[in-house]
DNA sequence: GACCGGGGTTGATCTACGTCAAGGCGCAAA
DNA sequence: TTTGCGCCTTGACGTAGATCAACCCCGGTC
């Protein structure tokens, strides 16, 4: 075997994955479950597969079969329109679980995009639900993941419907802080994974005004940007700015 | 008793309800359901509330113990924002399931208001998810309606983020119309039950931008409206406008 | 039958954000 | 090192929809 590579390429690796030893466990399906419950999830969450920045977990349209906990990396749901124009409908980030729109049709609603490196955790959904039949904690606990994305999604639709662009981009802001917090990660300095047109498309603005208004707030000294590199200087400005509807 | 009245005031009957002769099981939880998959979900579904126009099934902030299937009326979900505006986030119709916001958090995160005078059948959620753990094909009914749920959600969000205001309301009464039908009402004819108000709270519009453009669909004889009366008079031409961003 | 008030319409004007256009920065390939 | 190409920034200008304001319509109440 001279001219093998040492290890042979990962992008289609199925690996072993555990819930039980998971760092993310606190975040994601397993948590508020005991340690035996966790093992029942271990059995069924056997798989992860490693997604490759621009590549699709899966595509709008492909038969639904499994949801995805994110392991590592960072995504975007979103939706090609027949114009060509790519919608995105959410930016997920590890202990988030995606794929729960496929649920109601069988067939995905939208697409999940890598936008690094990422992986993820298959969760077959038939064996979910078979577990779920017999671990009353786990059941409740998959309810919540979704109901939590609904009431999120609503969330979504106020900032849309009601707020300006300052205040949206401040939200947006604001909000992934918190998710970063949340996973251990520093809440004034982060590492924005999306353009700024992708941003901009989640919160119904264009590429030059979310550009724009981050210059603004920079001016303000409400926050410090150089191209993806964001420090939140002065959190209470920012939600200082929710709410105030001019 | 000849000063009594024959019946009594109604207003907190409990009145008892059968899944299994309503005519809209085919749209509510019970869809897909056999005969006696169906009498397991009368054992639960045991109760329904009258909730007079302009009261709450629930409000933001109530402990969560159920959800509702709307048997009669027409409810909005919204929120009271700090400034007292008041946030449309949904329309709900007979057959709709209301109330899953309040799993995540085991609170309400929105009220459900009556737009008329209805009826909801009390849907104990401890009690669903026990016979969700027996019934196999009632586990995958709910969360085949939570997961619709989560697709109309990003459905509205997409509206908001990417529409004009006439797109939105062509694609609104498009979709009303669609439910319409679905209930066994017609497509082209139907009474809206909420002010221009709150339809622009729901699409991110103000009301005079409402009935502008009310008028000029009018004009364009795409539409007749008459206060809440509205018929459509040419659906292809609504459909049309849908996707043309100029 | 007169009154009243909530909802709806319509016009005139204002403005936040979109559009168009010209550069600039940083990274990767040549 | 140069070239090219995303991605971002910034300015000048245009416009969809908000705002402000007057008025109307209709259903309920006294």
């Amino acid at each position: 075997m001279p001219a093998q590579p040492a290890l042979k390429p990962l992008n289609t690796d199925q690996l072993k994955t555990v819930c039980s030893s998971c760092s993310l466990r606190e975040l994601c399906l397993p948590m508020g479950l005991s340690e035996t419950e966790i093992e029942r999830l271990d059995q069924l969450v056997s798989t992860r597969r490693r997604i490759k920045r621009g590549e699709n977990v899966y595509r709008a349209g492909d038969p639904f079969a499994s949801l995805y906990a994110i392991r590592s990396g960072f995504f975007k749901s979103n939706v090609i329109l027949e114009d060509g124009r790519d919608q995105v409908t959410g930016f997920h980030m590890p202990g988030e679980i995606v794929g729960m729109d496929g649920i109601s049709t069988d067939r995905h609603a939208c697409n999940a995009t890598a936008l690094e490196d990422s992986e993820v955790c298959v969760i077959p959904f038939a064996r979910l639900e078979e577990a779920s039949r017999q671990v009353r904690s786990l059941q409740r606990q998959f309810h919540k993941v979704m109901s939590r994305e609904i009431v999120r999604d609503q969330g979504v639709m106020m900032l849309l419907g009601t707020m300006r662009a300052e205040e949206r981009l401040a939200a947006f802001l604001l909000n992934l802080s918190q998710r970063f917090v949340a996973r251990g990660y520093s809440p004034a300095e982060f590492h924005l994974r999306m353009t700024r047109e992708e941003i901009g498309s989640y919160l119904g603005l264009k590429l030059e005004t979310v550009s724009r208004i981050f210059s603004k707030f920079q001016d303000e000294g409400l926050i410090g940007v150089q191209q993806k590199h964001i420090r939140i200087l002065h959190v209470d400005g920012l939600k200082a700015m929710l709410g105030h509807h001019t």
